[in-house]
DNA sequence: GCCGCGCGCTAACCTGCGTTAAGCGACCGC
DNA sequence: GCGGTCGCTTAACGCAGGTTAGCGCGCGGC
């Protein structure tokens, strides 16, 4: 499940063993931390889709991460600090709650497990770089097919794609507070992507016909994922 | 200079020789580290701002992270990888070159660094993720609100803020990327800020001149930053 | 098996911000 | 001291994307 480097059996095997305990199931549009929570577990994802996301008093909501399979919501939440925004499930979620000091455990037993945490550190850093970039000056149809491409390899790494196809369980509204849009608006992209025949999209499961001509059509460059 | 975290002596002593080394000038629109490098030195930023930007073939530039003095580059960096964007210095800048080896030497002999690592990378990504937010769903007022809000604090942290006043030495073309707007925009919108009184900007010195008003216009709330 | 609600989809209209353009002043290099 | 470049400012115009509204459908709850 963690990144694609040099990682001992037991080290695996620590892992599994924080992956196992405490593993809780989430309903639909429920928080896994709210937004103003002292929060003291990590949380590792391992089944459905979560996002990090901000609410404003007005009701304006910013999704600013999406959590997939295999992603671990807050290596750093042993340092511990008031939540400045929530963690939501999107979909039915199951997550494995691991307290901060397995953590600590684990790292001092296996201090590869701390080059780990790094690694996925430096991940999630990267792929805030690149919302931030997307959200600031790619246009909407720019934005949605670098989004796809990001999902696409994102699932592919932790072996979630079929083929060309993923499952895309997010709904119309929930891309747009992602993209720092309307979902009217995703709408009408989404029609111009099909229209294009870069993708299909049918019973939440999205289908890329054309990989090359969504990335071309999205600016993306997957540097920013350090796949292997 | 780092987090207002309990550090010994020794553990400043430490931090003071690896931000004596190697300090080096980069003149203003120079970039410190490139798009496409494979960085091998972390940097701190001793004087100056830089940024952190990601540039599009066609010419599009999206400001992802200001950096301050005090601001540590990449302490991911160890963990080796090709650039996907490129750090950039917006004034003239002073840094100090910092090799990998020397930072896991110091981290090693003195543990405590290693929780300032941490802590350092818990802001970051606090910070982008805010950025995130703003760019995505506050208007052009609340966004420059906000990230005056921002700077005024952060400055104010490392000694850098004179009363309410503090050096605001980007240019509006800066802002407009790392907004995601245009030039043109800022202008109008500064305008407005200063119609409302809640600011003066002169001489590349910004005076806040109602600082709960400029929060409130901003919708900032300050936890984000991880202050005392 | 029915009801209600949320989502997908579309259309018509509106506006915040982008675009283009132009004048002016400060700074820089020669 | 002079010309060129870049940033600031404003104005006029255009458009990408927001807003509002309305319909149909699928799904979950009871």
């Amino acid at each position: 499940m963690e990144r694609h480097v040099r990682l001992a059996p037991e080290d695996r095997a620590a892992l599994d063993g924080l992956a196992r305990q405490h593993v809780r199931p989430v309903a639909p549009r429920q928080d896994i931390v709210g937004q103003h929570d002292d929060p003291y577990h990590t949380h590792l994802i391992l089944d459905g889709w979560a996002c990090r996301y901000r609410q404003f008093p007005d009701g304006r909501r910013a999704i600013v991460s999406l959590l997939l399979p295999g992603d671990l919501c807050d290596p750093g939440v042993t340092r511990r600090a008031r939540m400045d925004h929530a963690i939501g499930a999107l979909t039915a979620v199951t997550v494995a709650r691991i307290a901060p000091d397995q953590i600590g455990a684990a790292v001092r037993a296996r201090p590869a497990l701390d080059e780990c945490l790094w690694l996925e550190m430096r991940d999630t850093t990267a792929l805030q770089r690149e919302w931030i970039a997307s959200v600031g000056r790619r246009t909407a149809i720019e934005r949605l097919a670098h989004l796809f491409c990001e999902l696409y390899l994102r699932l592919a790494r932790v072996g979630l794609a079929d083929g060309n196809t993923i499952p895309m369980p997010v709904t119309q509204p929930d891309l747009a507070d992602a993209l720092g849009q309307t979902s009217v608006h995703i709408n009408r992209t989404l029609k111009a992507l099909r229209g294009a025949g870069l993708i299909a999209l049918r019973g939440r499961r999205l289908t890329i016909h054309d990989l090359d001509g969504l990335m071309k059509r999205g600016l993306f460059d997957p540097a920013y994922l350090h796949l292997a």
